[in-house]
DNA sequence: TGTGACATAAAAGTCGTACTTTTTGTTCCC
DNA sequence: GGGAACAAAAAGTACGACTTTTATGTCACA
């Protein structure tokens, strides 16, 4: 699961952003345009669009007479979707699936505080289903269909929240959920434990019930968190 | 304050994601590369490049036979620093302030706390001269010296989380605090509670008083919040 | 021997043009 | 009226020439 079809450009972008993230290409490595070109064998024009875009995510730099410099890990810009599923494609998905669940932790108790008190009535029942359908998925290797109720419910309650910071996490939370589910062993079933948690959280939201909902989401993330130490090395 | 120096891609890039971010160039208009080339007179392939970055940051796509269409805000990084930037610098500075006030008030806490446990001695050291230089600066119209020592602070303590996620938040905090101190009504000196919050939760680290950290950073949240309320329209 | 001015060359940056490919709107035939 | 062939528009790609910046090596001078 790269990024989309065809196209030179994003083969090029996809395979170099692929390779710095996974630390091949170490900080400090100089790639030359032309060598580029070459070795993906297209022109210079395809190239340079790429580097562009590299830079933009601080994941390169272009200087005159010096050629294209991979950067530190601390000039990336981490929060770039299509940087973290590069990295969650790399070597240190583990490493980097924790800093995400911490992240999460932090967010979206905050979250659900606020999508308790925001939620729209469409968003409460929406919210409500997918907790159903998660209970309906969580035994019998339904994985597959149990991550996407997972994946929606979150982002519902991220864009219940009203704040469009935290609604555009949806897209992280999906990336690291969906990492969870496939890159690690699943001989098991979810967590009834956090099966339960979402139904009750579901409740509180529709009740406005602002701290339940906000310590009910904690619970919730701290659950991923010992996951990760259980599970990852 | 735009950017950075020369370079016809620099001026290009920063003067369309302006006007993207700002809202003129509204969600739906296309722009055709031959038209830009022209308004802007550089050739196509600056151009070109140009809408590889904004399409990368989602703020545009770009499709054939159509032209490059300008994307609705739901679809844009909001957490790249480069389009945080431009929209702090346009029209809608007052909400981009309160979502990002928000996101702080969600991360930081946690971040405190977590530098409370892994904060090393140069780092608390570092927090307690930033807090001291708060303190010296917080009387007299010496805004400029106290924007300093807070970015600074918050960025010790992001840092000392020992989270990557929460590191690389530094920057859009720096964002924030200078966006108050600039764009905002500013006859009065800080609020004397935030400088004694700040000196607090210095010690409060250095001690590993982790529920404490995260107490009085949640009360500096609040007040950042609160002020908003009481400055903004 | 060190130092500063200067020349050199290497690499990115920019441009113009020609050509390809995809997509969409239209037209024409059934 | 519907569907298939067609035409045009716009981005995508390629190539080659030229410009600009700048790291580095060189040479003269003190």
């Amino acid at each position: 699961m790269t990024t989309q079809g065809p196209g030179l450009h994003t083969h090029v972008l996809d395979t170099l952003g692929l390779e710095i993230a996974a630390g091949d290409c170490p900080p400090g490595r100089v790639l030359r345009t032309d060598e580029l070109a070459q070795r993906f064998d297209v022109s210079r024009t395809v190239v340079r669009e790429v580097v562009r875009v590299l830079e933009s995510m601080h994941l390169v730099e272009s200087r005159r007479r010096v050629g294209v410099t991979v950067q530190p890990t601390e000039a990336w810009n981490v929060y770039d979707p299509q940087v973290i599923r590069w990295r969650l494609a790399g070597t240190d998905r583990s490493r980097q699936l924790r800093s995400l669940t911490v992240l999460r932790s932090a967010i979206e108790p905050v979250a659900a505080g606020l999508a308790a008190r925001h939620a729209t009535p469409e968003q409460c029942a929406a919210l409500t289903e997918c907790a159903l359908g998660m209970v309906a998925t969580s035994r019998g290797q339904q994985l597959e269909g149990y991550l996407e109720h997972d994946i929606a419910f979150h982002r519902i309650v991220l864009n219940a929240s009203g704040n469009e910071m935290f609604a555009r996490l949806g897209d992280v939370v999906a990336e690291v959920l969906a990492g969870r589910t496939h890159h690690q062993v699943m001989f098991e079933d979810p967590d009834p434990a956090a099966v339960t948690l979402h139904v009750r959280l579901a409740e509180a939201v529709r009740e406005g019930d602002v701290a339940e909902a906000e310590r009910l989401t904690k619970e919730i993330a701290v659950g991923a968190l010992h996951e990760l130490d259980v599970l990852a090395p």
